[in-house]
DNA sequence: CTGTTAGCGCCTTCAT
DNA sequence: ATGAAGGCGCTAACAG
């Protein structure tokens, strides 16, 4: 059997649709008796407006969209979880578009941000490039970057992390344990994603080294897809360099598990004979016992979607940029090294 | 500048607005030299179809409803991950509503099962009780239950695993190696959100001890919530017993890692002291060499998403119970007790 | 305060 | 093969 209709509530009631509308919106236009009576009807015909006609009405869609990469990875679970408990208090559903190749990064960023298919966008750790910028300035609909950037796109509210700050504070605390020959394993610093994280972090583990008269090798960076079966082949060949890195500055918690592989396979210990410093903080770090650098991803998400509400609330507000902060926790992988 | 609508595209092109919609829609009802004519004119406008009206006119929603406890927990997580994949190659959108308090669980369970609100919904880990099976019924969706079931709900498609049978896997191959004394850690055997994978390996922990001849010992057994803290606790006490267990079952991957960190605590050696078995084989148990019983969590979504497909396709189909098989991989936490 | 009416954008008959 | 018209269920503006 069909579901109740406004109208049928109506008959029942004995009114007219309008005012079973208001009845539906909180109208204050209503009398408590018709109030009542009205509100009977409802429940007894079980009835829930469609949200669909609601949405055609209206001309909203009442829907944000996340635009998320690898949905599946513990950091971005962490955002979405962030996002996704925020969003649930409000009358907004989430749309989740996952991102796992490159035609659908691209094909996400052009046709998502559209008036039809959201009222907010959340961008979540994917930069746009310079060809999708078009795309993203023409949309009628506000956007948020989250973990995400690009010089061009400062009219935009962005929540980001300072991944070079990140770097540097990984490098320098692996430098003040005395360490001169640090690895750096991360993704690939060029991607078709335009993944920027590691990139950044391979920044500011650069000007450490240089701030501190330690030249940069480029032996001791290797790069290669995020997982912890190739984060481990590349630790496996850094570490059979004639002249080894001491410590390793992983660009995640995910690739540092590989690189803790690596050492199990080469008999090394961690830390007595390697350091290792990932980055995330994700759960398992600590079950790990893990030194790393700790982002706030849940907060993040939570962040990103208070932005976005109030923005469709009050209209569009003085674009902002909010740099969450970045901690060094320290845990047992890191120490000085060998004599 | 408002979207396009097909009201403009009409225009532009010259033919009626039924002639577009036809073209949209692919109908073959359209002379070759006005369809491209029209085509022309969408890509002009940029033209796509608004979903909402679309969805209102057809009369669906197209559009899946996901109900998942605490979905970002890795073995949930893997679930979506089949789901949205398949899904993602359909017209389908996915919701996804994520159930973390009793509240939450109850109001999901009712209301989501509408036509308003999807044309389909997928019940992942929640066991509908007795209260809810009206609400189940009486929907006008079609329902598969993922790894939940209930005996009044034969008339539903489920896709499920033999939880029974994982949790004889488990114990037998701890018995096969000799143990005696068997520990078994879990979630809350009654617990409000009625998840059943617990109790199930405990019933078949509990057979097959029996089997072995071997009493059950209340005191190995220690229930708590879904927590790593809380399992390290739990087996913290159990390893403390002065005729303490030799090997542990833990009923998911992650509350293993609580007995791993129990096990370092109480200076124990895995497996030499201590033998550890848990369930699901997520990702990380590969890292830590964990024993474990291995269920096809992301093929579970796929298959569940495929059978919800087809009877939307098809109509209403002989229901099916698809029970997914149980692999007992054996890794580094398992050996023979010390003599 | 309340009933009525005109859309929201699209799909689907029904004529032509 | 194509155009016109009615309707999906709801909201909002208007008239009373």
């Amino acid at each position: 059997m069909k579901p109740a209709t406004i109208r049928d509530v109506a008959q029942k009631a004995g009114v007219g649709l309008g005012t079973v509308s208001r009845v539906i919106n909180d109208s204050p236009l209503v009398s408590d008796a018709t109030r009542i009576r009205v509100q009977q009807a409802i429940d007894e015909l079980n009835f829930i407006p469609n949200p669909t006609a609601r949405r055609l009405s209206l001309g909203k869609t009442l829907t944000i969209a996340a635009i998320v990469p690898f949905f599946t990875r513990p950091s971005f679970i962490e955002r979405l979880r962030g996002v996704e408990l925020t969003l649930a208090e409000s009358e907004y559903a989430l749309n989740i578009y996952n991102v796992e190749t490159v035609e659908r990064r691209d094909q996400c960023m052009r046709q998502v941000p559209r008036k039809e298919l959201a009222d907010g966008v959340l961008i979540i750790s994917l930069s746009p490039r310079n060809e999708d910028i078009p795309y993203i300035t023409r949309a009628d609909v506000p956007i948020v970057l989250v973990d995400a950037n690009h010089p061009s796109l400062t009219l935009l509210n962005r929540v980001v992390v300072d991944d070079v700050e990140g770097g540097r504070i990984a490098t320098q605390h692996l430098i003040n344990l005395g360490h001169r020959r640090i690895g750096f394993i991360s993704d690939f610093l060029e991607n078709p994603f335009n993944f920027t994280s590691s990139r950044d972090r391979f920044q500011g583990y650069r000007e450490v080294l240089e701030g501190a008269g330690i030249p940069f090798n480029p032996d001791y960076h290797a790069q290669g897809e995020h997982e912890r079966y190739e984060a481990c082949r590349l630790a496996t060949k850094i570490l059979a360099l004639p002249d080894r890195p001491t410590a390793i500055f992983a660009s995640s918690d995910t690739q540092a598990m590989g690189v803790l592989e690596a050492a199990r396979d080469c008999n090394l210990r961690v830390p007595e004979d390697l350091s290792l410093i990932g980055y995330d903080d994700i759960e398992i770090a600590e079950h790990l016992g893990l030194t790393t650098i700790r982002q706030l991803l849940f907060e993040s998400g939570q962040r990103s979607v208070n932005v976005l509400l109030k923005t469709l609330e009050i209209g569009l507000i003085e674009p902002k940029c909010d740099v969450l902060p970045t901690e060094l926790i320290i845990r047992h992988t890191t120490a000085s090294p060998p004599i």
